[in-house]
DNA sequence: ATGATTGGATAGTGCCACTCTCCAATTGGA
DNA sequence: TCCAATTGGAGAGTGGCACTATCCAATCAT
């Protein structure tokens, strides 16, 4: 298929895919001549999630880039691809160590890994990007007024390992390696928007169900 | 106060408040004299708050007006207010009706509402800016080649549910309607990225557990 | 032949959150 | 009392960034 043909599959116009080849989102297509290139399937694909990291993720290009090298990087086993794909995605603030309550949210997040038992997530500490911006965020609700401590994250934290497992269960349906660290990236940046829109049913179907539609 | 301590207390440049105040998210402070205004606590929390609606929720400065417009008024009643506050939230972008997608995607919101026995969501249907969001969402997966049906969605959505009832209790230990709706605002931009800060490293954690950390 | 189309390169556009600059009025220290 | 510094206000300007309009030479369709 010709650049026309992909950009009316995809329903992105040829001058943003332009762009997209130019910055390394999407690979070249085979050239068949001086003036004309052939996409695939393959390109379709990766185009569409690009456009779901950048649309929808809000990810900025730069970090797209990287998120995608990684994808393509079969070079690496499999755990640190995905793990160093899926660590390239969040682009929130960094926790302001100026703060003296981000030593105290840190010390929080540490506590409620342990009332967990999540012993990795333990020992990877800080270094999990998760894990600075949960810190990060924890600041800013204390300073909001709304401070949250383990124990209160502890149940969401429980109710959310359940849906992991779904989650993980998913994963291994999909076939090759290469296709997985695709269908995680895929999942973190779509499958995010769809738990955040439950979860907003959820509460209002409860509100509905405490206090009327009044 | 004055603006130049409400600056400093805030982290946020005196210009761009000004700029806050000029937009309408900030309510003009009380005159003392000519060239002076006196900030209170009230202002500067008004003001955590948009930078938490504009950086972190990622809200456009117009949306933010509006929300703010609810969660002042209370001339409404106390559901319609917080909801109204909540729906305008979302900025994702509408279901494509030309997408003949779009109809399989509500379709199977519609049965997965059935599924769980939410009746009140149901009659809502896609009034509610989350229902369409969802069915888009869904829509985008499917073109991407994760289609996900009620069945699948089901397990998220209860698990979902259960954590609402828990927001639930949380605003209902909050004392007046202002502050219900403010922290109901509060906690879908804040606690949203803690939320999905906890499931990443639930899933890394569960990851590791599976695979190891090789 | 010849006009349309292709992929490629470059410069430009539009948006939007934010910031710079200027101003007159006011404040406060010497 | 004097004068430099500060205040809040208003309008124009800036920067970043995703995207797009314009050209161009090569090639394809008829």
């Amino acid at each position: 298929m010709r650049l026309a043909e992909l950009s009316e599959r995809s329903g992105v116009s040829t001058a943003t895919i332009k762009y997209y080849l130019r910055e390394g989102l999407l690979p070249a297509g085979r050239r068949i001549s001086a003036t004309q290139a052939d996409y695939d399937d393959a390109h379709l694909r990766r185009l569409r999630l690009v456009r779901a990291l950048i649309q929808i993720g809000r990810v900025p290009v730069a970090t797209a880039r990287q998120v995608l090298a990684y994808v393509d990087d079969d070079s690496l086993g499999q755990t640190i691809r995905l793990g160093a794909a899926l660590w390239e995605l969040p682009h929130e603030p960094e926790p302001d160590e100026e703060d003296p309550q981000t030593a105290v949210a840190r010390a929080e997040v540490d506590r409620l890994l342990e009332l967990l038992g999540w012993a990795t997530a333990r020992e990877l500490g800080a270094l999990s990007p998760n894990h600075r911006v949960l810190t990060a965020t924890l600041v800013r609700l204390t300073h909001l007024g709304y401070p949250m401590d383990a124990e209160a994250l502890l149940p969401y934290a429980q109710g959310l390992g359940r849906l992991a497992e779904l989650d993980l269960d998913r994963l291994e349906d999909v076939p090759t390696p290469a296709e997985k660290v695709e269908a995680a990236v895929a999942a973190a940046v779509l499958f995010e928007p769809v738990l955040l829109c439950l979860r907003r049913l959820a509460q209002e179907e409860e509100s509905a169900r405490r206090f009327g539609l009044s």
